[in-house]
RNA sequence: GCCCGGGUAGCUCAGUCGGUAGAGCAGAGGAUUGAAAAUCCUCGUGUCGGCGGUUCGAUUCCGUCCCCGGGCA
């Protein structure tokens, strides 16, 4: 077999990107497209980056097989881990797999980690300064929210002003970009991604959703969580980490049943893939162009036909 | 067969002392730039079981029929 070089090429894309809502078939088919187009994943999942955190972010370590994978398994749960380490990690993913002259295929659904690098947003390295938070831990939400609007205007965050940590946070951000030039931005690499998206009726995703669900509950799920509470990550965090760690650390406090706790995770997880929907619906919006694959109807076979149609 | 309950939104039910109705859940759409599977916002017309009657007006009162519970024979 004789593989492409992806590193050079002038137009032809040099990344491939699959992206989808949860249960629509992603991690198979990106595995199936790397292997075909001598590839290394690169996932653009926000829970995935934490290690025994497998059963309830849905790794499928073994669907992997010989292919590589990046940006799984490389933090401790309760670390941090937030767009801006994305896009780094992404950034050093990128230049690895490029560098081996394979290509990289950045699957996943999480929504703003995928924009952040299609759309590239551009992203400051703004360490911690302790002496302004000592200072602004004095301030209550609206003098927070007042200084913060002062130092941008048009705040785009806006989701960001309702808790003090993250006040506290974005104006730290803010007053450190004032302060230096454009030299800390992160060197996101030169882009030409080809991106794909995995097209599944709703109800249908919802049926899988449900399915998938009752066999990790039965198949170890409550336990991860068990020994995750049990390895001291607190369970805040675990709130934090949304859906199916959320409510099953909420099941074994005792705050609800069991049956409680699967019917409302269920639907909050319905509820998800409807806000992934939202979120590549707003790319398009802004330009980022999707070619939808039919999940029911052999979608590697049309990928790999329009990915050669643009290799040069 | 008789006696009691029920029959209202996809589901569970509330309500209208007669002026055509509203919650929860489910569902849909949106926002989203340092925790993002997080966080936040918006969206409720349905022969009020069928048919008659009373009434200016019935989902509401009356009659009758049908269906679902439960009880008695």
């Amino acid at each position: 077999m004789n593989h492409p070089d992806h590193s050079g090429a002038a137009d032809s894309p040099n990344l491939l990107v699959i992206l989808g809502p949860t249960a629509s078939g992603k991690t198979r088919l990106a595995v199936a497209a790397a292997r075909a187009l001598n590839g290394e994943i690169i996932s653009a999942d926000s829970r995935q980056v934490f290690r025994r955190m497998d059963i309830g972010t849905g790794k499928d370590l073994e669907e992997y097989g010989e292919i590589p994978y990046h940006l799984i398994d490389i933090l401790e749960p309760g670390e941090e881990f937030s767009v801006f380490d994305f896009q780094r990690h992404f950034t050093e993913a990128f230049n690895l797999v490029t560098s081996r002259g394979r290509l990289p295929v950045l699957a996943g659904g999480t929504g703003l980690y995928l924009d952040s690098v299609l759309r590239g947003y551009r992203m400051v390295t703004a360490p911690e300064n302790p002496e302004l938070r000592r200072e602004l831990e004095e301030l209550s939400l609206d003098q927070l929210r007042e200084r913060l609007l002062a130092l941008v205007p048009e705040q785009h965050n806006t989701t960001d002003l309702l808790e003090k940590e993250r006040l506290v946070r974005a104006i730290e951000i803010a007053l450190h970009q004032e302060g230096r030039g454009s030299a800390e931005v992160i060197d996101l690499p030169e882009l030409r991604p080809l991106v794909f998206g995995i097209r599944i009726e709703r109800e249908i995703v919802r049926r899988r959703i449900t399915e998938r669900l009752k066999s990790r509950l039965s198949g170890g799920m409550i336990d991860e969580v068990r020994r995750l509470l049990a390895d001291g990550v607190p369970i805040a965090r675990l709130e934090s980490y949304g859906l199916e760690y959320r409510f099953v650390s909420r099941y074994l406090s005792g705050e609800m049943n069991r049956n409680d706790m699967f019917q409302k995770l269920n639907s909050a997880i319905h509820d998800f893939a409807k806000r992934q929907d939202s979120w590549f619906r707003k790319m398009e919006k802004h330009g980022v162009e999707i070619i939808w694959l039919d999940a029911s109807a052999d979608p590697l076979e049309k990928l790999l036909k329009e990915w050669r149609s643009r290799e040069a």
